[in-house]
DNA sequence: TTGAAAGCGATACCAG
DNA sequence: CTGGTATCGCTTTCAA
């Protein structure tokens, strides 16, 4: 029970370095004592005390995660892939959660400190760069959608929102829409300004003026994606299209288009961003960019992991930033668009 | 940086002891001494190292989490209400997924084992009892949504199911409907015994005679509301309203009701059950039985915080047992039933 | 190959 | 009230 190495070595007969030795796969102990070691620790139903090996080895074999809220799908997913991975490699996970509060933050990455955690996954920092750059030099961060364009030794995973942004238009595009409204998110962020770059070029290389509907702002929740779209809809030129920045935002709008006695899709199309499992429940079911968060938590994983490794073997391999690729999934929220043209066969 | 209290000591001119009687916050330190220890502090950036102070205290002030899944919004929730309590009183949470297997659960009680967390929740144990009981000896458990009726020590924490149905059915009578089916959750489950029980307590206390449709088991996920609604339509006594052991089972359930031509809640009446965001964003919104998810997060915490407290001073407090109360939460998933008597005015 | 002994960084007791 | 010291359980030299 309770009960330590010293123990397993009296019983096993054995001295304290040997039962150490077994414990850390150290091939060099006799197969016989091997064996000593091995009932001894059965017959007293001994397990190791972290604590110990943790201050001795300046290593926990924990990580910890930061993100904004548990409570959002978009994270719980993410988070999800990197507690699966975590554990897979035997270690275990602090969850926190930082509200996108830069105080709050800085206390549980003191707190992670304390504690000697391996590495830690950051999701969306508020923090000022310097003080990223600061908590880095301490223990190994991995970086994930920055919200700013950092490059700081960290290692940096994102996805491609560019991408995402032109997968969607080129969709709605060939059924026939052109007035495509934009929802956004909160100006501050880098991934928001991608897409809105994204947006802008994509009418640009179709040589089509700017679709006069324009972009929205919203804060990611529905609400203000049902606000914004009666922005947009009040409008004199109504778009025939809404593309909003997650899936969230995207269901606020088609609560707005349907209070208002019309359609999606048969009036109005929406597309949504993230693909959250509501995405195939609402209705209609959002067709919508997704975003591989289970498999961004695995890399975050990896990438961590790699990162300690090569920190405690001395040798600091090259910071890498990896990019990951959206996806459109295809659903019932977007039809063909017989306003602009002749119907056309899909 | 990285420093000890030994350099804090020798920095400050004082004693390890003292120092580490200002860290504690015990007031038999002169004033003097105090500022000398907290400028020393301060000037090194010192920072304690709770691995050592784990190892001589055997307390970490960490506890740990394992529920089912954190991706299910029932479950992010109530973790997330975890998690702000114990951060709110300096503690530490470990996040563990246990798919309601077994031997994941025991992998990581023996992890959260070794590194010594001063208390676990458990969400819905899948191991038998005894095992259950022998942990327990080893630290302080809460026990939350057991499953099974168990009685050993910990404490427990529960929402009454019976009283959630109770209100369903309740609402539903004064809008009319006789005919009721049920969607309930799996049979090894004791919450979805207990709301089976007050179901058919109803109609026999309404002196009414069971009705037909009846009961169909699923499993929790959407895709099984969907085929129980099904094999309930398909059945020759139609009923006016389905009533779901959860919102995802509900949503599935309004489906399978719309793909027939049917509209919810004009034809059939449905309602659900936890409250989850989705419910008040799906087509039509979902009339609910509201589990206080987050609440039940913060009572976890604050039971389980009381009894390492006590445990730690020796003095064995018995097990207490908390039944949380349910709340009808009403939307636009119900409507008055015309089919059985003359219309009433509500 | 094995065993003895020196820490890791805190706490807590006891003598002064 | 303060300072010295033993101790928590493990890892890791270093001799033997």
């Amino acid at each position: 029970m309770n009960c330590t190495m010293k123990d397993v070595a009296r019983v096993g007969g054995v001295s304290l370095g040997t039962v150490s030795n077994v414990l850390n796969g150290i091939p060099t102990v006799t197969e016989k004592n091997r064996q000593k070691v091995l009932a001894a620790i059965q017959q007293l139903n001994f397990s190791p005390n972290y604590a110990a090996r943790t201050l001795k080895t300046r290593r926990s074999r924990c990580i910890g995660l930061i993100i904004p809220d548990i409570n959002n799908p978009f994270y719980s997913e993410f988070a999800r892939g990197v507690e699966d991975s975590v554990q897979a490699m035997g270690y275990n996970l602090f969850l926190c959660n930082s509200d996108r509060n830069a105080a709050k933050e800085r206390e549980y990455m003191d707190a992670l400190l304390e504690r000697m955690v391996d590495g830690l996954i950051l999701f969306k920092t508020h923090m000022p760069v310097e003080e990223v750059v600061d908590f880095s030099s301490r223990f190994s961060i991995v970086l994930v959608d920055t919200g700013r364009d950092i490059n700081i030794g960290c290692d940096i995973i994102k996805v491609d929102d560019y991408l995402g942004v032109q997968q969607a238009l080129e969709y709605l595009w060939n059924f026939n829409h052109r007035r495509i409204a934009m929802i956004a998110g909160t100006k501050d962020s880098l991934s928001s300004l991608d897409r809105i770059r994204s947006y802008n070029d994509f009418f640009i290389s179709k040589k089509y003026s700017l679709p006069a509907p324009g972009i929205q702002h919203g804060h990611y929740d529905w609400h203000s994606g049902y606000d914004c779209a009666n922005i947009i809809l009040d409008r004199e030129n109504q778009p025939t299209a809404i593309i909003a920045a997650n899936d969230l935002m995207a269901i606020g709008a088609i609560k707005a288009i349907q209070e208002r006695g019309l359609s999606v899709p048969d009036d109005i199309s929406v597309i949504g961003y993230d693909d959250i499992d509501i995405a195939s429940l609402c209705t209609p079911t959002l067709t919508t960019i997704r975003q591989p968060k289970y498999k961004m938590g695995e890399h975050s994983v990896r990438c961590l992991l790699n990162r300690i490794e090569s920190r405690n073997s001395g040798q600091d391999i090259a910071p890498i930033i990896t990019t990951l690729k959206t996806e459109i999934i295809v659903r019932n929220s977007v039809s063909f668009c017989e306003t602009n043209t002749q119907r056309r066969s899909v």
